[in-house]
DNA sequence: AAACAATACCTCAGACTTTGATGTATAAAT
DNA sequence: ATTTATACATCAAAGTCTGAGGTATTGTTT
């Protein structure tokens, strides 16, 4: 994802995120987004991807469907209501993060 | 530290400011100091901070040396010239962090 | 037509950090 | 006398990610 060790933990967040935001995703398109919303910034491994949306849906916070375009299948997933509840769960512990790494860090981190 | 995951990574970091700040910190003073600045909702585990001091130190970004009050011991740790501009790299890495979880998250995610 | 790049899924060993438990010992407080 | 705080430490297990490797289809370029 990136040389640093901050991003540990972040990716179920992003990817609760992105399913909040657009119902429904692929692997493969999640990847492409992220790319696309960080300016080629932020590129997700998939060796990562997969093993955490099938986490997720192992935690019943996503549900999967299975579409083929042509002979191409693709995973879509969506939000549990769970999930939903989580998303914001995760939201609140990124602000705390954030709050938390202002206090120690004293910079200029503000919460908006 | 926290039962969330997003602490990963943001240890060491932790470290090397508060040094960066106090020019020399022992162990245990550091978590005392964390637990401190952030109104005790932030505490490190021991588990956790000893590997990551020794860590840094064999990276060549802390010193060391030992002193006694009483007969208790003390590991004074300090930045290296290495350990210095090893901070401000680490910073920068914090704040494009949460650059990019703000264009990700577009919510109120704002830099000072 | 062949070669390459992009799309789309996947697994797995190894690296890394952290948790939680456990251990040792001194000093201070009850 | 006992408990709490100070101060160091290790270690198995848990969790996440990297980087490499794998399969297969579709689109583009030579």
């Amino acid at each position: 994802m990136n040389n640093s060790q901050l991003y540990k933990g972040s990716l179920s967040l992003i990817i609760l995120k992105l399913l909040e935001e657009n119902k429904r995703m692929y692997g493969y398109e999640i990847t492409q987004k992220v790319k696309e919303q960080t300016n080629g910034e932020l590129v997700i491994n998939e060796g990562a991807l997969y093993p955490s949306l099938h986490k997720l849906e192992a935690e019943g916070l996503l549900t999967v469907s299975i579409e083929h375009v042509g002979n191409r299948p693709r995973k879509y997933y969506a939000l549990t209501e769970k999930g939903e509840a989580e998303t914001v769960n995760r939201l609140e512990e990124l602000t705390d993060f954030v709050k938390h790494m202002q206090l120690l860090l004293n910079p200029k981190l503000s919460l908006g």
